[in-house]
DNA sequence: GTCTATAATGTGATAGAC
DNA sequence: GTCTATCACATTATAGAC
């Protein structure tokens, strides 16, 4: 009878090499933007011809449908550990979670750009690099329902407070703190707009 | 004597050739999307060859610079006519501003990625085609103080807010209203936080 | 000044040898 | 699985006709 091996170390070879050019895209979006990414360079540095990854990615786009599920498959990975720990006042849950959405958000430019903007034409993430994204979006909901906010109109909001403030620190004060720091205020606005129970975050006016 | 026409026929032609072909990358912007524009398909659209559009600009950046530049001057433009006929509520004047900030961003996602994310790597914007927003952000921040807002922290979170709804809007309900509705609630959140006198603009909850 | 013709360089992608 | 060779095409630039 045969013996079969119980790990495959050809596939784990495979998709660590997949990793390493994954990363060197990586690297080269945050130091040049996006769209800068050619497969030349990616595949010199990793030590190949362009053609060679051809082997590991069916095309460019490939590449960037790896970088968006592994970008997101973090994210859902650091917020079920954010989700767990949530203070129980709700108020502080919702500034924890605005501030860890934030701090991801903003550490990485080109990150978020593939994974909320449409920068890239022709560029749509597959079934699997979008799943883990909605896998986020479902346990947010739940996070939110549990802090007692059940209105789709009340989580498009909150949504759109957080995404504002990102995107203003990102555009106008890279690297600063002068739209994160409203984050407490507005999460009070949001709170008392919803009418959530508890002491505010900051002193009113 | 030397008798000068009292209008260059030739530098109008000229004028009038730049913005056919600022024109022509437009359409292919709105259609496949910013990073989508070739020199050969705009030079197609005029019925030039695509070296003979280096005739007219130095660079394909420098098409991208005309068109920030055009897209803010339009702006300007509408904002200057909006500013003066505001409301003299002044909730009803923050949400007039609102609203047509959010319509003129939501009508074109191209030319909203071009005025306000920087997802073309490499371009930058010259002084020259800053300068119209300059001047609508001056334009601004005066008609905010005559409403009361002075504080540069308030008027911080005013343009957050907008954009979030923008972004929210954009990315996840292109040609609806699912954010767009939610201004007169974001409005009175808002004026609210800045103790802005004057009704609410909707029922609280 | 404005165009056509052409070319140098760089890009994503494919075919086929090994 | 990686390479060489090559493709089709885009970008950018120069030379020269008109």
């Amino acid at each position: 009878m045969s013996v079969l091996p119980n790990r495959d170390r050809q596939a784990e070879r495979r998709e660590a090499t997949r990793r390493e050019i994954v990363d060197a895209a990586w690297e080269i979006a945050r130091r040049d933007g996006l769209a800068a990414v050619t497969l030349r360079e990616v595949a010199a540095m990793v030590g190949m011809r362009s053609p060679s990854l051809y082997s590991h990615f069916d095309s460019k786009n490939a590449i960037y449908d790896a970088m968006f599920g592994q970008a997101w498959s973090l994210f859902l990975a650091e917020a079920e550990e954010n989700l767990e720990r949530l203070p129980a006042a709700p108020r502080e849950a919702l500034l924890d979670m605005s501030e860890h959405f934030f701090d991801f958000a903003v550490a990485d430019l080109a990150r978020y750009q593939l994974m909320n903007q449409r920068s890239i034409p022709g560029f749509v993430p597959s079934e699997a690099a979008y799943a883990p994204s909605v896998e986020v979006m479902e346990r947010f909901i739940a996070a939110m329902h549990r802090l007692g906010v059940t209105d789709g109109a009340d989580i498009d909001l909150y949504l759109a407070l957080c995404g504002g403030l990102v995107d203003m620190q990102l555009a106008n004060d890279p690297g600063g703190d002068r739209w994160r720091r409203q984050l407490p205020r507005v999460m009070d606005m949001f709170a008392d707009d919803v009418a959530l129970p508890g002491p505010p975050l900051r002193r009113p006016r």
